[in-house]
DNA sequence: CACCCTCGAGTTCA
DNA sequence: CTCGAGGGTG
């Protein structure tokens, strides 16, 4: 099933939907049948499949969402006066560009698009009789849909006459009524007080409202329509897709503030992707973006396949969330011996990505989240990047599920696991200085970009305590003889031998880079002793006013404290670590192998020497990609410069300089008003200062 | 003592 | 990226 990939799903789906609606339309309208029910039931069952895998596939009108009858006995049927269509699909700029440049040659022209948000609710048709609303239909199948006029009319915003004069005598106008996002989660709230079930979403709620028998419930909730086309109308009276909203909305239709024309396929892709940062400030939900070929001439030559009309066209974005089964639930144990639950998922497709596992943080979070080990549970990316697991899907519970219980001793080493301090709900192996999960952590921490930044460390981290060849010892015991490494010990590590048993290349070099790094900057060594809240950031302030790991340990709580950024608790934290035996291993071994633990001429504690740069006294923070800087390139340029780097943007932020990718912290700077700069001006500034921009 | 700003730690996948 | 918590400030 995961080996199937998105393209071919995709063709695969295509192909499904055809079939089975072919297959219920001959059923329905012909009365006739065109494949046996078991095989009709196979067709939908692997088009849910597919679906499950990459949820992006499955629209709003797909067949797996009205199987079994969909058919509501509460709403007498309403048969459409021009058959509802629903749209293709496309996924990518690509697939989009590709069938806009086939829509232009069909038309044998240029041609002007009209963009729109593709809002996630519930298709209407409303029928206007000479400008007077006389039914309201859910899309149905397409050709026949339920009445809901009773429900319809209760919708502020919709009007039951039109406004003006000159309407048609009959013309249909289709769009979207949907739940805002704000006004869900109040709903949901209120639900979950009164001890009702909730909605799953937006959209289920706008049409749990809509479907309500008691009129009175409808009216209570606040739904909304924006118009997003025509359907029957004979002789629209002006000439463009554009004109005719512009039309509905002096007939006082609501129509969408976020529609644009644009001149050419490339401009749409613009509009795609414009709208797709910023998709989560609109008041709805949105799934995607219809280009529609505003001609309404064009639109009639090009007309339409069985299914979907030929000129337009629906991009779908990645869907933030899907649902998948909860294989397990497992625990890990990281550097500081923490021992952290994550979920095993079956593998998923989201935002672009296969998720196979996500965090729990810990039992309580299990708890809270309610899920257990064989749910079907709801993922999204958090920040479009981290897996979370939002909750169970309750309906689909079917007894067989279990709860997960917090083990007792450690994973991997076996010790018991106990909370650091009193009232702590993290559980913790106490054994740090053996367990492989708490060496690996550490050495993995060493080689990391913050610590002594050595490539191919983190394979030996992996070998540490484990993994070593039968009856020999590992390459580490722990970290102490991490500088003494011989190639002949790093050989017991399969990675580092090649297949003739000779060393690999890689174990050279590593030798190489473990030289280099013994006399790397001071911060950099002070973050690799793993000392409690002793990142980057306080190890740089330590180091810049003790300048030598010695000074730092002869110094009081007091005086630590004085260091601007380090307080009672990192001071506290400082001593602690010095005390215990084998951290004085570390140093002692460390030194031994050559590491050096002071700043080359620095004068001793309090010297530090404030940089004085065209960049003294302003605080910037470097977000995305910066052309012509790494990312802590742009870091040590900041500093270099005298500025302060920042790592996230607040009121005393004074510049942001954004590349290409920059995400919610562009988005913050342009909230606080904060100068925004490119590359270019990145450089101007670190150069010459304010002055130079 | 209540805030706001940062840092540290844990995390996933290509 | 997000969360919780340390540190500094009014």
């Amino acid at each position: 099933m995961s080996e199937v990939s998105f393209e071919q799903a995709q063709v695969e789906a295509q192909q499904l939907t055809t079939k089975i609606m072919d297959a219920r339309d001959a059923y329905y309208e012909r009365d006739e049948s065109l494949i046996a029910d078991v095989e009709y039931d196979a067709l939908i069952h692997r088009l849910e499949e597919l679906e499950r895998l990459y949820p992006e596939l499955q629209g709003q009108d797909s067949p797996t969402l009205s199987v079994g009858g969909s058919a509501s006995t509460l709403f007498a049927p309403v048969t459409h006066a021009a058959r509802m269509m629903s749209l293709d699909n496309v996924f990518s700029e690509e697939q989009f560009l590709d069938w806009a440049a086939k829509t232009e040659r069909d038309a044998g022209q240029k041609l002007q698009y009209l963009c729109e948000l593709k809002i996630d609710g519930l298709a209407i048709n409303l029928r206007y009789e000479n400008g007077t609303l006389v039914s309201a239909a859910t899309r149905g199948d397409g050709v026949v849909g339920e009445d809901v006029t009773a429900n319809v009319l209760t919708i502020a915003g919709i009007p039951h006459e039109l406004a003006g004069s000159g309407h048609p005598p009959l013309v249909e106008i289709r769009g979207e009524i949907f739940f805002p996002v704000d006004a869900f989660r109040k709903l949901n709230i209120q639900l979950a007080e009164a001890g009702e079930k909730v909605f799953a979403n937006p959209r289920n709620a706008a049409s749990g409202s809509l479907r309500q028998k008691d009129t009175t419930k409808t009216a209570s909730r606040p739904l909304h329509m924006l118009v997003h086309g025509i359907g029957a109308w004979e002789d629209a009276p002006v000439p463009t897709q554009s004109q005719v909203y512009e039309l509905l909305r002096g007939w006082g239709m609501p129509v969408s503030t976020h529609f644009r024309v644009v001149e050419s396929p490339e401009a749409a892709a613009a509009f795609i992707a414009e709208m797709g940062a910023k998709r989560e400030s609109v008041e709805h939900e949105i799934d995607g973006i219809v280009i529609k070929v505003d001609d309404l001439h064009v639109q009639r030559e090009l007309g339409a396949t069985s299914r979907a009309p030929r000129w337009a066209i629906a991009y779908k974005y990645p869907p933030e969330q899907v649902n998948t089964k909860l294989v397990d639930i497992r625990v890990s144990v990281g550097r500081t011996g923490r021992a952290t639950p994550y979920a095993v998922v079956e593998p998923v497709h989201v935002a672009g990505s296969t998720v196979e596992f996500a965090t729990l943080h810990n039992q309580d979070v299990v708890k809270a989240k309610g899920v257990l080990i064989g749910d079907t549970i709801v993922i999204r990316k958090a920040g479009d990047v981290i897996p979370e697991v939002l909750g169970p899907v309750l309906e689909l519970r079917d007894g067989t599920e279990r709860a997960f219980v917090m083990p007792t001793g450690c994973p991997e080493c076996g010790a018991t696991l106990a909370p650091a301090s009193e009232g702590d709900i993290d559980l913790r192996c106490p054994n740090q200085k053996s367990c492989p999960a708490h060496v690996r952590g550490r050495v993995e921490h060493i080689g990391s970009r913050g610590g002594l930044d050595i490539e191919g460390l983190g394979e030996v981290a992996a070998a540490a305590r484990t993994n070593h060849k039968d009856g020999e010892q590992p390459p580490l015991e722990t970290e102490a003889n991490l500088f003494s490494l011989t190639l002949a010990e790093l050989k017991r590590v399969p990675y580092f031998v090649n297949a003739d048993g000779s060393e690999s290349k890689n174990a050279v070099e590593l030798i190489a880079n473990l030289e280099l790094a013994k006399t790397k900057p001071l911060w950099r060594i002070l973050v690799s002793l793993n000392i409690r809240h002793v990142g980057p950031v306080a190890a740089r302030a330590l180091a810049d006013y003790f300048g030598s790991l010695d000074a730092i340990r002869r110094a009081s709580v007091d005086e630590l404290a004085a260091v601007d950024g380090v307080g009672s608790i990192i001071a506290e934290s400082l001593q602690n670590w010095f005390e215990v035996d084998w951290h004085q291993d570390i140093i002692n071994e460390w030194a031994v192998a050559g590491v050096q633990f002071a700043t080359p001429g620095h004068a001793g504690p309090g010297a530090a020497a404030e940089i004085e740069g065209p960049c003294s006294g302003l605080t910037i923070v470097a977000t995305g990609t910066l052309e012509g800087y790494t990312r802590d390139g742009a870091q040590e340029a900041i500093i270099a410069a005298g500025g302060k780097p920042a790592s996230s943007v607040s009121k005393k932020t004074d510049y942001v300089a954004a590349g290409p990718g920059a995400g919610s912290k562009l988005a913050k700077a342009e909230e606080l008003d904060i100068p925004v700069l490119d590359a270019a001006g990145f450089t101007r500034l670190l150069q010459g200062g304010p002055a130079a921009l």
